[in-house]
This record gives C-alpha cells, sequence and structure tokens, in this order.
DNA sequence: TCCATTCATTGATGCCTGTCAATATCCGGG
DNA sequence: CCCGGATATTGACAGGCATCAATGAATGGA
C-alpha cells in the first residue's frame, strides 16, 4: 500500500532528492503532498491534538468521536487516512483501538518545509 | 479576505490557541487546515520550491509554466492558491507577475505541527 | 492608435473526498 | 456457544477541486 515516504535508507533507492537544492521533482512532490494532504483537513488535525494533548500518549476510538461530534465510521476513516500517512499508530488491544502519534513524524513535516 | 492567521499580535483578537496546550477547537482547526490544504498539491508544492531555488528570489508566471507542463490558467490558479494561503507575495511589474516566497510563511506553517 | 504579449478570469468537466447509514468483523464475557 | 460492545468496511451521495479551452484585462512598443 505504500503508507509513507518511508525513512528508512533504502540501498538502491534513487527517490528523494537527487540532486543538493535543486526543484521538486513530479514523484517526489507527488509523495511529499501526501502528507500535506493529510493533514489539510480541520477534523483530522483536532484528532492529532486531542491525541498530542492526552497524558497517555494515545486515545480510543470512543474517546474520538464525542469532541469532534462526528459519527463513529466518519472519525474511523480519518483516523486510517493519518495512519497511512505515516502520522498515528495504531494498536489494538482487546476491543479497543489505540491511536498515537508517531515519534518524530510532525518534525519530518516540518522538515519536508524547510528543504521544500 | 482574511489571507491568513495573520501573525500580528492584534489587540482584541480572541482567536488562535485560548488556553496553553489545549486540544485546537473546530474554527481554529479549520483555519490551519487551510494553509495545508495550499500545500496539498504536488504542482503547489513544486511552484513554492521553484521559487525557493530561484537566485533572485522570484519567478514570473513565463517561467513557471514549462517545468510543470500545465497550462497557463492553471499555473495562475494554482499560484492564487498559494497567494490567498499568505504563501507567495504577488508583485505586478510592467507586463510581468512576479512571485516571491513571504518571508517566514513557511516557518509559521512548521510552528503550526510544532504546537499543534 | 493598434497590436502583441503577459497574466487573470470564467465556464465546463471529470475526479477526488468527507460524510453518513447500514453492515461486517473482532473480541471478551456469561 | 451465543451475545453485546467497539471498530472497521462498504455503498451512496453531495460538495470540492484540478484541469483545460476560451475569453477578458492590462501593459508596453511600433
Amino acid at each position: 500500500m505504500e503508507p509513507l515516504p518511508t525513512p528508512t535508507p533504502a540501498p538502491d533507492q534513487p527517490c528523494c532528492a537527487p540532486k543538493g537544492t535543486a526543484a521538486l521533482g513530479a514523484e517526489e512532490a507527488k509523495r511529499k503532498a501526501l502528507v500535506f494532504k493529510a493533514l489539510a483537513d480541520p477534523n483530522r488535525l483536532r484528532l492529532l491534538s486531542i491525541v498530542r494533548a492526552e497524558p497517555s500518549g494515545e486515545s480510543c476510538v470512543c474517546d474520538l468521536t464525542g469532541p469532534l461530534e462526528l459519527g463513529q465510521p466518519t472519525v474511523s476513516h480519518h483516523l486510517k487516512v493519518l495512519v497511512d500517512a505515516g502520522l498515528l499508530h495504531r494498536e489494538k488491544r482487546g476491543t479497543w483501538a489505540y491511536y498515537s502519534l508517531v515519534p518524530g513524524a510532525l518534525d519530518d513535516v516540518a522538515g519536508i518545509l524547510a528543504q521544500l
């Protein structure tokens, strides 16, 4: 499913910025735009914010449907988008699914902006 | 037109994060999502990148249609989105329109991510 | 004054996306 | 083994968006 531009330094990957500070190529731009697409929704920003504000660092779906005033399927959909973008981590414990921020993921996005 | 969450410390503005590190409110999230919407397109990322890579710090539309392989109206549309988002500055000199990065705008976006 | 060039705007079209209702899946308890 | 609760998935629908062709507006030169 190619969830994200994996930060693993793949050996034979000719991906990423070819030259030092040249303009973005079409493929590279397409990949980087995916993360911003995930962030380009108010409810998804709120989801990230709520998870971040949680002292335990994680939230289950049942704690997220309330503040957002959205249906449970919609919240699950948004969470899936954030997971696919590499921003959230999903861990299922028993009946509940706990979502937490992927460490450094937001910093990586900031890095994209800085280098562009 | 409210181009952006203006960084000017307006006196009577109850906007922005009300409490220190509380979860994003609906209105605040909606505003912040606008910037990411502007960034959530590969061609707009490339536009920012090209303008940034330019030694003079600015580019005219005629220099941008070529690399993107897009029609001129489409490029103008994307540029307008970036200007409305507060990321690009437009200055018309003679027949040409020169676009340049708004200083600190990308840093502000990174700040949104850091605080969320 | 007229024309060519540069850019913006409008209208149309097809695709993508956010949302919900309904349903399916998974798990723990009795 | 069946039931109830928590999530995920599917299908459908409306609205938004990226793109283009055609047109309009503004500027500078002949």
